[in-house]
DNA sequence: CGAAAAAAGATTGAGTGCAATTTAATTGTC
DNA sequence: GACAATTAAATTGCACTCAATCTTTTTTCG
């Protein structure tokens, strides 16, 4: 009993890795005005414009109860727009302003920081990311 | 331009991650009446009982900002006592009551559920754990 | 000794995440 | 067509995280 410590535990491992990863994204973030969620969310946009806030929630994981306070920042601050669906009106379409367009140039050196502050060769980092997704989406599916 | 997804990058592995393992906690620690947070907190009492908010704080990678509210829903809940240590009043030592010692019996139980849960070989989870381990603090070097 | 610097917690405010509920629109079924 | 069930967002309330600031106590050093 109690022998063990909070650095045995895998779980910690990525709650500890997790936390550590967003401070590292934050000061290089900031000088775009964007949070780590933000910031997800607008390379989603990038690749395809104009999802649905359900297409978001799903890739990201989230649910709208984060999402429309978060996407509403995001209107504030000028870099999408949301608009109810003619076709749909339950459904609300997130689509990039120009700004929110523009901020993808800057993008490219966060996320070269970032590459160097991770640190590893590209195989390594392939398989540690496979063995993560791997890992959430057993989790996930004992939930589910 | 914009041809890579979120599954791409390591950093959103880690962060969907570490939701799936608080999301797969969460029915387990409600059962306790406890966040994922507040059990990390209790592990580090049941190791060691009476250690400061400093100590708390530098294993969880976590400040005052966080523990100090933290620490009081906890003593509301009556698991823990928050006393200022005598010979140096800055210090606030936390100790564990009787019923937050006891809690410790049923988290065993908690323990094993995840580590059904995760459904990794002992050997793949002490790789990944050190893996995660050594990136995390990699990235922690970076900003501090 | 006495003032400056450092250290430990507490506080405030903003953003995130989630459960639970609500509202509005669409779909399914009789 | 009408009504129940489902779906998509929004809302509310609580907990966590962090930056920035403040208070109190201790240490350092002239």
């Amino acid at each position: 009993m109690s022998t063990f410590c909070l650095d045995d535990m895998i779980c910690f491992a990525v709650y500890s890795a997790e936390h550590a990863f967003t401070r590292a994204y934050r000061p290089l973030l900031k000088a775009l005005d964007l949070t780590y969620p933000q910031y997800l969310i607008l390379i989603l946009l990038w690749k395809t414009d104009g999802q649905s806030v359900k297409a978001l929630g799903e890739q990201m994981h989230l649910d709208s109860g984060t999402l429309t306070p978060l996407l509403k920042r995001l209107e504030a601050a000028g870099h999408v727009r949301r608009v109810r669906n003619a076709a749909d009106e339950r459904v609300v379409n997130i689509s990039l302003t120009e700004t929110g367009r523009a901020l993808q140039v800057k993008a490219q050196e966060v996320l070269a920081s970032m590459g160097a502050a991770i640190g590893l060769c590209d195989e390594e980092r392939e398989e540690l990311r496979l063995q993560m997704i791997e890992l959430r989406d057993r989790l996930n599916s004992v939930v589910a």
